[in-house]
RNA sequence: CGGGGUGUAGCGUAGCCCGGUUAUCGCGCCGCGUUUGGGACGCGGAGGUCGCAGGUUCGAAUCCUGCCACCCCGACCA
């Protein structure tokens, strides 16, 4: 079990540090809270992509590419988005340097360049597409448009942090256009439960589904649906979202289509999006004191191989050992990679590949080619058996499955020893105080008591999920009836 | 933007309170040799506008003033 996590900064660190860095911009610049995401980092975000991506296209979606730049009466068109975002975008104003006659060798903005009119660098692309759809939609033959864009945002937060709140972010953000509310409405469902099936099942990260308080949707939408993971150190972190968006956006940009009774209505709408933030989800689920912890499905290689060796023969001696078995993994579709450097020493990389969280180590040396053996270590149990040299394949097939499930319910064990029922307020402090985590509570469904519980605790309502694992009670607060428990937690 | 803290080599740091030779140590890097089944060792070497600007002083990494950047905590948020 690995340490609590609070205040441990250098082992966060230690462990993004394999995947991405801060970026590391000009000593002047203003532009903070970027990161560079190394290969290794890359390699598993493209993983999560192409499985996502395969998701979408299973369920009817496309893919496209809208602008970077949102002019900025397109962007203030749907006024709560407008509203929402305001406070946090990067405002193109100019189109043009030239040479600083003051200073030879800088430059500066010309200011007869000026733009007429801002442009506001995306920070979400509802406006821009929307926009676009106009364009797109006029009958009911049109519908439903289920797109989806890969892309870059940029949210100039006041506050960043690496990997979970990054002034520019990768995501997928979808933007689908429906006939009938109740189209959209199971669009949205549908997107949020391939989120948790994604998060459940491919990155091994437990989560609870369910939609969020008024206070806590997203701006613009009538409805946010959200998949909620709990943190090892007893934070709550969004995972990803799904927002039905009523006709709000239909009727900011004025997107109306010819009905089946020939009708002029306003098309109902969806967007969702999940981020590189996925993978600090990853990171902080699934770490341990040793470093990261990747699932099988997601690691760039499954598999590393460790030669030992003292001489390029004997390396060549090895090489033509591991052979069949490379063979055999390459039909079986395993993953590999083999460590070929000779500036390492054996104890050295092991500790290496289990920073990086590869999930199966094999070490062959001498005297495995002596016994006909290979050494073979699982990184999420740090466990290590010398096997027969005609195993390799299919046990290690079988320890990939193995761990990919192992990792889940160590997961979910955890997730679950931290939900905790709350009976009235004071248990609710104490538990938010003394444990963190999730604390299932009655609550009353007004905007002020949830105001007082996180003026007073720092715990906002995580969600209200769908599945209902009480009978209706009495807000903790107010007294007053409430239909069912909600989840709340300290958040990132 | 409010409260607190920090800035010394690629990274992590000592020195600062109490000013005084050539700025400390570790990791990493380069060269040579020996090593290689759990983070190798020896010898040699390179690398610094001590965040920036100004001031005090015979003398400033150290004291003073201003600025900048970063980190943590709030407000904001995927």
């Amino acid at each position: 079990m690995s340490k609590k996590l609070t205040n441990r900064k250098t082992d966060y660190s230690k462990w993004y540090n394999e995947l991405v860095v801060k970026a590391d911009l000009a000593e002047n610049s203003s532009v903070r809270g970027c990161m560079v995401i190394k290969p290794y980092g890359f390699a598993i975000w493209e993983k999560m992509k192409s499985q996502l991506d395969k998701m979408f296209k299973d369920t009817g979606h496309q893919n496209a590419y809208f602008p970077l730049f949102v002019p900025k009466s397109l962007f203030e068109a749907e006024e709560k988005n407008a509203e929402g975002f305001a406070k946090e975008c990067a405002v193109v104003t100019h189109y043009r340097l030239k040479n600083d006659v003051k200073n030879p060798g800088k430059l500066k903005v010309d200011e007869e360049a000026k733009l007429e009119e801002e442009l506001i660098v995306r920070p979400t692309s509802e406006a821009i597409i929307w926009k676009t759809y106009k364009n797109w939609i006029q009958s009911y033959r049109d519908l439903p448009i289920l797109i989806n864009q890969w892309a870059n945002v940029v949210r100039w937060e006041m506050r960043t942090r690496l990997f979970l709140r990054t002034s520019e972010f990768l995501w997928q953000e979808g933007h689908t256009a429906h006939e009938t509310k109740a189209e959209a409405l199971d669009e949205a469902m549908m997107i949020n439960n391939i989120y948790a099936d994604f998060s459940e099942n491919f990155l091994c990260i437990p989560v609870i589904k369910g939609s969020k308080s008024d206070s806590e949707k997203f701006a613009g939408a009538e409805e946010t649906y959200c998949i909620e993971a709990l943190m090892q150190d007893g934070k709550a972190l969004q995972a990803g979202t799904s927002h039905f968006l009523g006709q709000n956006f239909a009727k900011a940009f004025d997107v109306q289509y010819a009905n089946r009774d020939g009708k002029l209505d306003y098309v109902w709408a969806t967007s969702w999006g999940v981020s590189t933030r996925l993978m600090g989800a990853l990171v902080m689920t699934h770490g341990d004191d040793n470093g990261l912890v990747l699932p099988p499905d997601l690691a760039p290689y499954q598999v590393v191989f460790i030669p030992i060796f003292k001489s390029p023969a004997d390396l060549e001696k090895i090489i033509n050992y591991i052979e069949p078995t490379i063979q055999e993994f390459s039909k079986n579709n395993i993953s590999f990679h083999i460590d070929k450097r000779d500036s390492f020493k054996p104890g050295f990389k092991f500790n290496e590949y289990e920073m990086k969280g590869v999930p199966i180590r094999i070490a062959v040396g001498q005297k495995d080619i002596e016994n006909s053996t290979m050494e073979i270590f699982r990184r999420d149990k740090m466990e290590k058996k010398t096997i027969e040299l005609g195993t390799v394949s299919s046990k290690v097939e079988e320890l990939l499955i193995d761990i990919q499930k192992n990792i889940f319910s160590k997961a979910l064990k955890f997730r679950n020893d931290n939900i905790r029922q709350a009976e009235n307020y004071e248990d609710f402090k104490n538990i938010i105080e003394t444990h963190g985590g999730f604390v299932s509570a009655h609550w009353d469904g007004t905007i002020e008591t949830e105001d007082k519980i996180k003026k007073e605790t720092k715990a906002t309502i995580r969600c209200i999920p769908f599945e209902k694992s009480s009978e209706p009670g009495n807000c903790m607060i107010s007294g007053k009836l409430s239909k069912q428990r909600v989840i709340f937690a300290k958040a990132y």
